[in-house]
DNA sequence: CGGTGCGGGTGCA
DNA sequence: TGCACCCGCACCG
């Protein structure tokens, strides 16, 4: 997935709200977790571009345009005193869409099953002070996909994590819990490796930096399941029975249904240090009725300050790691102090989502990528923009930010017509009928030019890519930490990372209101 | 029951 | 006028 800047390439230069949007022939590999501001361009089947689906918690907003579907960010559920599991995590659930059902949410207690805090909805204000938003806007021939701001929170939960736990109904067994959770990740990565080819791309950050959970590293002997339902946390309490659901024991049997899954990609298996041995859990001393209906979101996973690593009672904790089971992810997250900082310090140094030249979204596969089509930006034509876009983000609400942004903005694009290559498209607001598809104006006299692309290929920002490859390719079985720490960083909007092209000289007409 | 999309309506800048 | 947001409705799984 790339992100794409501003006006900072031929290929960024379409709004969501133009009248006519670029005819694209090469497109983005989906990104289920889009942030910052970036611009994308799916295949008209993608599924997930016509689902309008994001990893992100979005919710319809009305902005009386039939033709631009807009969703604002509802942010994540967090708990009330800020637990912290085991392992430095903390909860951070996906709030639900429909508003009955996140009242519902809201005030429940903390799933951390020994901390005494209430749910809560840590809301969105990565926009401005605003929700994050992301527009929607199909064409015959792609979607276009449009988001601004940058996210400020933690991720949520994957979607199928919240359904799964959703389907589960309540008062179940927490072992009907793990294998549905199981069955869940392991169907939904099944899907996702078969439904597109550049999937993988996406599938390659996800896994590679948080390779999916219930693969043990058994060298490693550490347990890859969530804080939130970890499968192995269900897994019987006598040796021989643990032995017998413990995937990550060699004498597991696996369930025909995960059996693929398991093997699949074997070469992900975690490297994540062996925190507490957590890899065996004691279930008898859990009562069946410990899970009450009320308390769906109740996890296992205890608030243990003095965790101590191979400790007889955390044997029987959860791992603490986060499986997300709509990507195959396993997160190792920050501490929330390590989070925010971390956050910080990308939106400030990076902010990549608008420079694009820090954050790295691995989403996007390399050998699909066309790299600098969204880097077009000279050094320092680069740097003013990330000062103004900086600002813009930090400092919500400061017009002089958003001046600085959009002036930035405007000085490149101008910068690239003096190129002569080609010409931004003017928002006369002309609102063409959705049926002219093939609009000669456009077509013949507004083209894009392909060497608008190779004139403006930046080096620096391939070179800091293949430097990340590097960095990656040699720490990546060894330092989960760094993963946990790049997979949130490169999975902002990278524009590095973009391969699309404009290969037509002609538009997709939409039609505003 | 919840996700999703649509659309009327309101308040604010 | 644009935007954020609320609400209700309909459809769907």
């Amino acid at each position: 997935m790339s992100c794409r800047v501003y006006s900072s390439s031929s290929s960024s230069d379409w709004d969501i709200n133009d009248s006519a949007v670029p005819r694209i022939n090469e497109f983005d590999a989906f990104s289920e977790w889009a942030d910052g501001h970036c611009r994308l361009v799916y295949r008209a089947d993608n599924e997930d571009a016509k689902r309008h689906s994001s990893g992100w918690a979005m919710r319809n907003t009305n902005n009386h345009n039939v033709h631009i579907l807009k969703k604002s960010c509802l942010g994540v559920l967090v708990c009330s005193v800020r637990c912290t599991l085991p392992t430095g995590e903390r909860v951070h659930l996906r709030p639900a869409i429909c508003d009955k059902a996140r009242k519902k949410q809201q005030g429940k207690p903390c799933p951390n099953r020994q901390c005494t805090g209430r749910l809560e909805i840590l809301a969105c204000r990565g926009h401005c002070g605003y929700p994050v938003t992301h527009f929607w806007r199909h064409t015959d021939h792609a979607i276009f996909f449009q988001a601004k701001g940058v996210h400020d929170h933690p991720r949520p939960e994957a979607k199928s994590t919240s359904e799964a736990r959703r389907s589960l109904g309540s008062g179940r067994r927490v072992r009907g819990l793990a294998v549905l959770l199981a069955k869940e990740a392991a169907l939904g990565n099944k899907l996702m490796s078969l439904r597109e080819p550049k999937r993988q791309c996406r599938e390659m950050t996800s896994r590679t930096l948080n390779p999916p959970p219930l693969i043990a590293d058994q060298d490693k002997g550490y347990c890859s399941c969530p804080p939130f339902e970890c499968i192995c946390n269900y897994q019987p309490v006598l040796p021989t029975t643990l032995q017998q659901y413990n995937p990550h024991s060699p004498s597991y049997q696996q369930p025909q249904v995960l059996d693929s899954y398991w093997t699949q990609e074997p070469a992900q298996a975690q490297s994540y240090p062996d925190v507490a041995g957590l890899n065996q859990y004691d279930f008898t001393n859990i009562p069946a009725d410990l899970f009450q209906p009320e308390e769906i979101f109740q996890l296992d996973q205890p608030i243990k300050p003095d965790f101590v690593a191979g400790s007889q009672h955390d044997l029987n904790r959860s791992p603490s790691t986060l499986l997300d089971l709509g990507s195959g992810t396993i997160h190792r997250e920050f501490k929330s102090e390590e989070y925010w900082s971390q956050n910080m310090t990308t939106m400030i140094n990076d902010d990549s989502n608008n420079s694009g030249s820090s954050r790295f979204n691995l989403s996007q596969s390399p050998d699909n990528t066309h790299l600098g089509l969204n880097n077009n930006l000279v050094p320092s034509a680069q740097n003013q923009y990330m000062e103004g876009a900086k600002i813009d983000e930090l400092t919500y609400g400061v017009q002089k930010s958003a001046q600085n942004y959009f002036q930035q903005t405007a000085m490149l694009d101008a910068d690239y017509k003096n190129q002569g290559n080609f010409e931004i498209i003017a928002d006369n607001k002309v609102y063409f009928d959705e049926s002219l598809q093939n609009f000669d104006g456009f077509q013949n006299g507004k083209g894009y030019k392909s060497n608008y692309q190779e004139k403006y290929i930046d080096l620096g920002q391939y070179a800091e890519y293949n430097n990340f490859l590097s960095v990656y390719d040699g720490n990546k079985i060894n330092d989960s930490a760094m993963f946990g720490d790049l997979d949130f960083r490169i999975n902002n909007c990278a524009p590095g990372a973009s391969n699309l092209h404009y290969s037509h000289d002609n538009f997709d007409l939409i039609t505003h209101q």
